[in-house]
RNA sequence: GCACCCGUAGCUCAGUUGGAUAGAGCACAGGAUUCCUAAUCCUGGAGUCGCAAGUUCGAAUCUUGCCGGGUGCGCCA
């Protein structure tokens, strides 16, 4: 729309600007309040200084050219400062959002001519650990990136980076052998007997141990050399300990709308083999020092406390590598044999410096091309009442599957108590919906770079900016369809009301919403939207009538906007990984 | 010590190529339902945009300095 408004000023203005010898950059904008018009431009300000002449002379100049075209305008006026106000013509308006809505994706308008393929790595959970509010943000946040890069033509791989190797996973093995042994000797399936709490609890007991017995810690250091030679016995019971571990994660995947599958993994262990091969390329460039026998990358723009340079560490002084050196590797696999144009991490603020020295360090050892963009998208942490990392009052973290539970459970309360002739099966379905359409879109809501404390008032706030408030929007217009047997395809919206006008405005901006958070990757823009979309729609709905209003042709108008705007909010809330009940 | 993030209404937060009177939600006060879902809508009060200087027609936004909070900084991920 924006792109249409831009289009039709440059080409009324192109023997104004010829005269003047300038090219300008025409970029109408909302005003702050609809009273000042449909549009407005702030041209005249910045062409004062260039002309040498007074702004607001320049405003009314361009404002009598504008007003001219009569078949896009309404009325243009010059303003104050310097501001050019537009008014658009209805006509105009309704022919445009008639070709926006006969889109079937809604977005055509600014899907990317050449599709790139672009890596999402993202919820990157560990093996042997249940999921807990750490894994939300990366998990959702990664999903709603993916998700929305996708609308737009491009093909997406989503990685899920998998903590499943190294000293973490030796012992669980070591720890996990005499039951696994067991089960198997009882004729039982050993994946039956094993749950991720025990496998957990394995994890804890042997930390502890190793910490305090140095007799133990050598035993977990011997499984870990024959985890890393790959010796069968040990790749069984691992395979056995990962089919658990991820049992789980992906029922909380399901639960969430998060579209992670099997294929996606791409863990740690998965990279195992080609590890030293990357460090041999690192070390070709001439770019390891051994410091303290460690091999290490020194690069001069990372200092360390004390003023001296900071090492990326590459291979340990035993012989081991650590997550650099993995990331380095993915960062290769992705490039080389993913083919990517474009890689982002979805991972917490605390690993900024981590990512930067990994892709300097990639950059320079000529593993990712120049033209390849690397983007870390960070987020803030989720805080206790302390504001401190939340963990519960055992100083455990809190679970997952425990904290969408009680979502879900609050919402259900509330669909009982509003609609409570709803089907018993259907409540809790809608219970799901909104109970985890909250829980996402809370988080989601706000910049994600924020911190934020956590709270369940928060997360299960029904009114207000909420999942609920679009979803019950989204209800209400499809109850409206319920009633009629009216199909709006082919009928055109015709504006007599001030909140149309409104609706088709805000509707229109759509496809520039998505587009711009597939750029800046900042899904609270599109929540934003969302809610002044579904605000603006509230209270049409509220002052116009719609299947009994006046004539015909304006109930066949108000049902097509209706239809429209029906389909922005639930393809927003896909976008979003967040469903629309029809029903609520 | 150095680096990054943050500081806007009582609370939670929006607000970027610098633009008009700084906006929402929650909370608070009042009003709206013979009518398409009131999980709604309408009206109202509420602000030294952390502080100070600078850049200019114009700064919450850009620059510098300071104050306050958080995070990170060699063999964990």
């Amino acid at each position: 729309m924006k792109q249409q408004i831009a289009d039709r000023i440059s080409k009324n203005l192109e023997n104004f600007f010829k005269e003047k010898g300038i090219s300008p950059e025409i970029n109408p904008t909302r005003p702050p309040d609809p009273s000042k018009g449909d549009y407005t431009l702030n041209l005249a300000m910045p062409l004062g200084k260039v002309l040498k002449k007074p702004p607001l002379l320049i405003a009314e100049t361009i404002a009598e050219i504008l007003a001219e075209d009569k078949k896009t305008f309404e009325s243009v006026e010059a303003v104050k400062p310097g501001f050019i106000n537009m008014r658009l013509a209805n006509s105009f308006l309704e022919d445009q959002f008639d070709s926006f809505v006969s889109s079937p994706s809604l977005l055509e308008a600014s899907k990317s001519e050449t599709p790139k393929r672009v890596i999402v790595d993202y919820s990157s959970v560990n093996i042997a650990k249940q999921m807990h509010v750490g894994h939300l943000r990366s998990t959702i946040i990664g999903d709603v990136i993916a998700r929305i890069i996708e609308s737009l033509g491009d093909k997406v791989i989503a990685q899920n980076h998998l903590g499943d190797w190294g000293v973490p996973m030796a012992m669980v093995i070591r720890k996990a052998e005499s039951a696994i042994d067991k089960a198997i000797a009882e004729n039982q399936n050993p994946e039956d007997v094993l749950d991720t709490p025990m496998l957990e609890a394995f994890y804890k007991e042997a930390t502890a141990e190793c910490k305090s017995d140095p007799v133990e810690a050598a035993a977990c250091h011997d499984y870990l050399i024959r985890l890393q030679n790959q010796e069968q016995k040990l790749i069984d019971y691992w395979q056995i300990i990962k089919k658990v571990s991820m049992r789980d994660v992906y029922k909380i995947y399901k639960l969430l709308g998060v579209r992670l599958e099997p294929e996606n993994e791409r863990g740690e262990s998965f990279y195992a083999d080609m590890l030293p091969e990357i460090v041999e390329k690192i070390q070709q460039k001439g770019l390891i020092e051994i410091s303290d026998g460690a091999k290490c990358v020194f690069l001069d723009e990372f200092k360390a406390k004390d003023g001296t340079p900071l090492p990326v560490i590459i291979q340990k002084s035993d012989g081991g590598y650590n997550y650099a050196t993995f990331d380095l590797t993915a960062l290769h696999y992705r490039t080389n044999t993913l083919k990517a144009d474009r890689i982002i991490y979805v991972t917490d603020a605390r690993q900024a410096l981590h990512f930067k020295q990994v892709f300097a360090v990639a950059r320079k050892a000529g593993l990712v091309p120049e033209k390849v963009m690397l983007e870390h998208v960070t987020f803030g942490s989720i805080l206790g009442e302390d504001n401190k990392p939340l963990k519960t009052r055992d100083g455990e973290n809190v679970k997952l599957a425990e904290l969408l539970d009680e979502a879900i459970k609050a919402a259900y309360q509330v669909v009982d108590d509003k609609n409570n002739t709803l089907p018993e099966e259907y409540k809790q379905q809608v219970a799901k919906m909104t109970g985890i359409g909250a829980v996402k879109y809370a988080d989601m809501a706000q910049n994600r770079n924020n911190d934020y404390v956590f709270s369940f008032e928060r997360m299960l706030a029904l009114s207000g900016n909420t999942a609920p408030y679009l979803q019950y929007a989204h209800a209400r217009i499809c109850s409206i369809f319920r009633k009629t047997d009216f199909i709006p395809s082919d009928a055109k919206v015709i504006i007599s009301a001030p909140e149309e006008k409104e609706l088709i405005l805000k509707a229109m901006e759509f496809p520039l919403t998505v587009k711009t958070v597939s750029e800046d990757l900042k899904p609270h823009t599109l929540c934003a939207y969302l809610y002044d979309l579904s605000t603006l729609f509230s209270s049409f709905y509220t002052n116009c009538r719609i299947l009994d209003c006046e004539n015909e042709n304006q109930k066949h108008s108000r049902l097509a906007l209706s239809r429209a705007i029906q389909r922005i909010i639930k393809k927003g809330l896909g976008l979003l990984g967040i469903e629309a009940p029809e029903e609520m």
